[in-house]
DNA sequence: CGCTTGACCGGAA
DNA sequence: ATTCCGGCCAAGC
């Protein structure tokens, strides 16, 4: 019985369609602008047959997997975690992401993390004005 | 063939 | 504030 009830994790029953709407939207964000992996997850509407509750569990990881092998035009340092952090990735890059972004002006403290009030992008402020939407400077 | 390990997230301790 | 755990599939070693 397809993807009802609890059948799935690791990928969408279209593996390749699902990647293509995340690559979709991951090449939309604005240099200078993060979004969360969940996020992302959200914005895509639950594949047929897959369970709303369970895509809600599982989606943010068929994301994260699906930025794994993002195409090079993919501007995958803009997908971050939902704490705001540059998620580990196994071997390294935390660095070359961190300075990635630091480069189109996103700032991180401490804690290495990225304040999401400020710099987390919605599609929604899309196109809607011609208006900046850059952060703050100090 | 079996065990390990995932670009995640939210709630619990 | 931080660490741990469940979710429960598939590819890699």
């Amino acid at each position: 019985m397809l993807y009802s009830g609890a059948m799935a994790y690791a990928s969408a029953p279209d593996p390749k369609a699902y990647e293509a709407q995340v690559y979709q939207i991951v090449r939309m964000i604005p240099s200078g602008r993060v979004m969360t992996y969940g996020q992302i997850a959200a914005l895509i509407a639950p594949p047929p047959g897959v369970d709303p509750i369970q895509y809600h569990k599982l989606a943010p990881r068929w994301v994260g997997t699906a930025m794994a092998h993002c195409p090079d035009e993919v501007p995958w340092q803009r997908v971050i975690n939902s704490q705001g952090k540059v998620s580990e990735r196994p071997g390294m890059g935390m660095m070359v992401q961190r300075k990635l972004l630091e480069q189109e002006g996103v700032v991180f403290d401490e804690r290495e993390r990225v304040d999401l009030k400020r710099y987390q992008w919605s599609p929604g402020e899309a196109g809607q004005t011609s208006e900046p939407a850059q952060p703050r400077l100090l």
